[in-house]
RNA sequence: GGGCCCAUAGCUCAGCCUGGUUAGAGCGCAUCCCUGAUAAGGAUGAGGCCCCUGGUUCAAGUCCAGGUGGGCCCA
């Protein structure tokens, strides 16, 4: 034991620097590596860390996900549980590759080919590299602990390698599989980009809008040869790929006479396409399907012996634009691409190359970038006759949001998993995944799992895993390799980087021809890497398989919610795919955090605060719990908004604080040391007060731990705000006289007040930890390891300490109800001061609470001094005669007498209004009353209480409070005294003198009043301020002051103790 | 176009699952108080077509349908 006494800790403190402090202090003392090895292997708790794009720096977005990522596996460690958490780096794909290209000045593929591949990827992982010391420092500033040492990226062999793995597992099932796939396409990255990236970049353009005939060939059904089909197109570049013409088998056509020629279109867009035009003809759909037709231009002529160039039907065909015939090209249009397939013409024809120019196949616009080529082809058109209208069209066209030039959809040849396959599998397992909002996983997730499409894994990249496929020309014989090894018995090379540069390089002979084989160009969705990461962290199974054993599924993970159709959804696939189980247990999902003006957060706009400023003003500490204690944390959006972080400070986190300074400057006051707490009463037999915030504590302990158990992190801050409001505005401000108690014989009940108080502030800094990992290390350190005798054992942090869990002897219902009373009869107490003008420093003769309900009657009189205290009333009475201060009114309890009555419950509610008073007291005494018709007892009515004119009374819910005000000349002269007192303590403290000093005390006064102030209560204001004496001077150049409009002279002067 | 979510005080949000007749909190604002925690703390007050329109019901902020606006994801 130490006999050393607290030291006392300013109230005034910058929290930033404090934090510097203590992230010095977690280096020095290995906190961190340590609160992982305490806890046993056994207990092992799994946490994934969501890999992120090392691209820019981290926005508040990545901080919040490390925030949740660290208040969660910081918990656990405290329940004792060991987490290990591992960095993870997410460092392939196109965000890389664009910094990458930015930076080298490459556009596009062409460029990157000329730069050389082996370059570009060494640049990228350089780049990768340059981007991941931001990362460090903000997370580290952030108070997330995670290991950076042992972290994993998924460009390292091990990672790529056991991608390898799970890609072979997948081919193995046979679910891989190559088709063509129309995508947006980036021209300028020469990439197909996801849906996703497409949306980032829609602008308002002005387009070509055509409208073409094409011939009919042969007559058929209501059509004619020599008949027109009337097609309308945005994209003219498509129409030298048109193979077919869709109509909707329902829809109503019409051919139109116009000029001797008849044209089909849709009944409803006839007139708009051929304004006042005779109808001559009329048909549906179905009856157009498989009229062959003279396509818009004759490059591919020779295709019709396979089925080309004839009316089809697709369910897609509208009539909200155009003319309701729609040109189908496959390569240009996915409903196109299936409309074919559906209809028995399997063709592919695309003679756009991968840097959407044409290819030599349609000769007049060889060469020519598609959109270039369209004023072109409408000339070619217009003499081949067929251009009927030519306009133009205002409309919003997606861009590629890299390189900002427009998209076009384009078939490519893919690699897609069959997802379809098992889906079913993949919903009845997430059905078994806790999620936190819940309906993030049912509903959103659920729903998407249950529309899945196969995901298509292919890109045409190069920073990337590769697809571990070699195909042989000649017989298109293709070869999956699942590891380094198998490569090196195939090929007879040993690699040691599986990046496409080196890996493009290994050949082997074809099994089957002896020719060579080769990898297949494309590399891995990025996605593929994320989903692999259970296993590839490990290098499963190459290494480490008792590790991953351990390890999967996962306790834990937490991401955004844009992650559903991203990390969530393809971490499941690939475990539904090769383990047949979920790959994680609990996730929580967090809402987008905006700007504050409700937009999104942009670097250009700059209409945020730069994360680091907020970090080096503010702290980390309110930051988290601003972030935690937000609609986020229910996947909610919210707008970040600086003055929300300050309100953490103000509400969670000073009043910690000077809760805290509170507890050290009167400990050191009285020397107070850990041998004298050690001595207090134990906790059953201390006062009410002090049972009472303890009891307080292992109720938010309980309400706490379960809400965390749950994962609701948004249910754990109010809890917490509402006890530091318990402990600072009741607890606190209830108990200072007991702190500041001289030392005497009988210190049993200050000594027990110290240690209440501070098994309190250290057992909620210990709740509070997760949360606020800084500001409650500080108080640890100086409340337990700085009073832990020289050589004792324990833990050096405060996150090293097990979580407190509720301790149910020292919980009372009874005595938390009695408070909550209490508290509830000083407000209106308080309430009925102010509105009627009554100074608290003024005493009153007494306070009258009036109730009928007895358990609070019981409450009230039982903590009467408390109240009077509190209120400097002299007398709190009990009553439970309410009528001599507040009319009783009834009204309908239409809860209960709704269901009873139905209709007539409106007729019995105005009955009871109007009934009179007798009738009521009656009512409420218990006599069952005839209402309307109806029986009614006291039950059935809710009782409200209207203060009775000319009283101080104020009512709320079951009881009301009434104040007398007569002030008698006793009182008013213990009013002055009162005064008295604050004037003194005010110049006490604008002297800048120590709670401790003694002072001596002058005056001088005309006033009759306050020398009888003085006279009276001189014992009181002497020990109040800690004065030796008071005396009465006839003239003084003290302070002048103003005493209700009565002038007064103080003079105070500081005085060595023995002086007393 | 589809799925999911959101809309309540000037602002940020509870309440809605399980309907009940005076809709709450915090911030901000105004007024005031207290202070042996003092660059804190507290009280009181003003401030609401609970997005709109229908429906169900004795009764709708709450349940249902349809809109409107916003967000995320997907077409």
């Amino acid at each position: 034991m130490t006999g050393r006494a607290f030291k006392r800790i300013p109230p005034n403190v910058s929290f930033p620097a404090l934090e510097e402090r203590v992230l010095d202090l977690w280096d020095e003392i290995d906190a961190f590596p340590v609160s992982v090895g305490l806890r046993p292997a056994e207990s092992e708790y799994t946490f994934y860390d969501g890999p992120p794009f090392p691209t820019g720096s981290p926005h508040y977005g990545n901080l919040l996900a490390g925030v949740i990522k660290d208040v969660v596996p910081r918990y656990w460690t405290m329940r004792g549980h060991r987490v290990v958490r591992r960095f993870g780096w997410d460092t392939h794909g196109l965000p890389i590759e664009m910094e990458v290209q930015q930076k080298l000045g490459l556009n596009g593929p062409r460029d990157v080919a000329e730069y050389g591949i082996d370059r570009f990827n060494e640049a990228c992982r350089a780049q990768v590299e340059t981007n991941t010391e931001t990362w460090e420092r903000i997370t580290r500033r952030i108070g997330r602990w995670v290991d950076f040492e042992d972290d994993y990226k998924t460009m390292d062999i091990e990672f790529m390698e056991s991608v390898w793995w799970v890609f072979k597992q997948l081919w193995a099932r046979d679910l891989v599989y190559k088709d063509f796939k129309v995508l947006p396409y980036s021209w300028g990255a020469s990439t197909p980009l996801s849906n996703f990236e497409a949306n980032l970049d829609y602008r308002d353009v002005d387009d070509p809008a055509i409208t073409v005939r094409l011939r009919v060939l042969k007559s058929h059904g209501p059509v004619r040869e020599g008949d027109y089909l009337t097609i309308w197109t945005t994209t003219p570049w498509t129409l030298p790929g048109n193979l077919a013409v869709a109509v909707g088998e329902d829809i109503p056509y019409v051919a139109v006479k116009v000029d001797d020629h008849r044209y089909w279109v849709a009944a409803e867009l006839a007139d708009q396409v051929w304004p006042g035009a005779d109808q001559v003809a009329a048909t549906a759909g179905r009856d157009l399907l498989g009229v062959h037709y003279d396509p818009p231009f004759d490059y591919f002529e020779e295709l019709r012996d396979q089925g080309a160039f004839r009316v089809i039907s697709s369910p897609d065909v509208t009539t909200d634009e155009g003319t309701g015939l729609v040109h189908m090209a496959p390569a240009y249009g996915e409903a196109d691409f299936y409309a074919l397939q559906e209809n028995g013409i399997g063709l592919m024809l695309d003679p756009v190359d991968l840097e959407a120019r044409f290819t030599d196949d349609v000769p007049d616009v060889a060469g020519m970038y598609v959109k270039d080529a369209d004023p072109l082809l409408m000339d070619l058109l217009k003499r081949r006759g067929l251009l009927l209208r030519r306009e133009q069209i205002h409309h919003s066209y997606p861009f590629c949001y890299r390189t900002g030039t427009p998209l076009i959809y384009k078939a490519i040849p893919t690699w897609f998993v069959r997802v379809e396959r098992f889906k079913d599998r993949m919903v009845a397992l997430n059905e078994t995944i806790h999620w936190v909002p819940d309906y993030v996983g049912t509903k959103r997730f659920g729903n998407w799992l249950e529309n899945a499409r196969d995901w298509a894994i292919s890109r045409n990249r190069y920073w990337g895993s590769c697809i571990p496929v070699w195909e042989c020309g000649e017989t298109k014989h293709a070869v999956c390799v699942g590891s380094v090894d198998e490569l090196e018995q195939l090929s007879g090379v040993r690699l040691e980087d599986l990046h496409k540069h080196i890996v493009d390089e290994v050949t082997f002979p074809c099994p089957e021809c002896g020719r060579l084989m080769s990898r297949v160009p494309e590399v891995l969705d990025v996605w593929f890497d994320s989903g692999s990461m259970p296993y590839a962290q490990h290098h499963y199974p190459f290494e480490g398989s008792e590790t991953f054993e351990r390890k999967f599924p996962a306790d834990f993970i937490a991401e955004g919610l844009d992650q559903t159709r991203g990390w969530f959804y393809t971490l499941l696939v690939l475990a539904a795919a090769v383990f047949d189980d979920v790959p994680f247990r609990n996730c929580v999902v967090n809402g987008l955090i905006l700007s504050e003006d409700g937009r999104k957060m942009s670097k250009s706009l700059k209409n945020y605060p730069d994360p680091m400023d907020i970090l080096s003003s503010y702290g980390a500490d309110p930051l988290r719990a601003y972030l935690i204690n937000s609609p986020l944390l229910r996947a909610e959006p919210l707008r970040f908004s600086e003055a929300g972080v300050r309100e953490v400070t103000r509400t969670v986190i000073l009043p910690l604080w000077n809760a805290f300074s509170f507890f050290t400057t009167y400990a050191e006051a009285d020397g107070i040391t850990m041998d004298d707490l050690e001595k207090a009463p134990k906790a059953a037999d201390r006062s009410e007060l002090d049972r009472w915030v303890l009891s307080v504590l292992q109720s938010l302990i309980a309400t706490v731990n379960q809400q965390m158990e749950g994962y609701y992190l948004y249910s754990v801050v109010p809890p917490m705000i509402e006890f530091i409001d318990h402990l600072t505005n009741w607890y606190i401000r209830r108990s200072r006289r007991r702190f500041w108690r001289t030392r005497s014989g009988d210190d049993t009940d200050k000594i027990a007040a110290f240690a209440t108080l501070y098994e309190v502030l250290v057992t909620f800094s210990k709740v509070i930890a997760p949360v606020l990992p800084f500001v409650t290390e500080e108080l640890y350190q100086r409340m337990v390891i700085d009073h832990r005798p020289a050589g004792a054992g324990g833990p050096l942090s405060v996150h090293h300490t097990d979580y407190p869990e509720p301790r149910p002897e020292l919980i009372s219902a009874e005595l938390e109800t009695d408070m909550r009373w209490v508290r509830q009869v000083v407000a209106l107490g308080r309430s009925l001061r102010v509105t009627h003008g009554l100074k608290v420093r003024q005493p009153l003769p007494s306070l009258t609470v009036l109730t009928r309900d007895e358990g609070l009657a019981e409450s009230v009189s039982s903590h009467a001094w408390l109240i009077a205290e509190e209120l400097n009333v002299k007398e709190v009475r009990v009553g439970r005669d309410e009528t001599e201060l507040v009319d009783l009114k009834i009204k309908a309890d239409f809860k209960r007498l709704g269901p009873r009555l139905g209709a007539d419950v409106k007729t019995v509610a105005t009955a009871l209004e109007r009934l009179d008073g007798e009738s009521i007291q009656a009512l409420l005494a218990g006599a069952a009353t005839e209402v309307a018709g109806h029986e009614i007892t006291s039950e059935d009515v809710i009782v409200r209480r209207v203060p009775k004119k000319g009283v101080v009374v104020a009512t709320q819910g079951p009881f009301s409070v009434a104040i007398d005000t007569a002030v008698t000349r006793a009182l008013e002269i213990e009013g002055i005294a009162r005064e008295l007192i604050n004037r003194i303590q005010q110049l006490r403290r604008d002297g800048g003198f120590e709670v401790t000093d003694r002072i001596r005390v002058k005056w001088s006064s005309e006033s009759e009043q306050i020398a009888v102030a003085f006279a009276t209560h001189e014992q009181v204001i002497a020990a109040e301020v800690l004065a030796g004496a008071i005396t009465r001077e006839p003239k003084i150049t003290g302070i002048q002051i103003d005493l209700d409009g009565t002038p007064l002279s103080i003079a105070i002067a500081r005085v060595e103790q023995e002086v007393l």
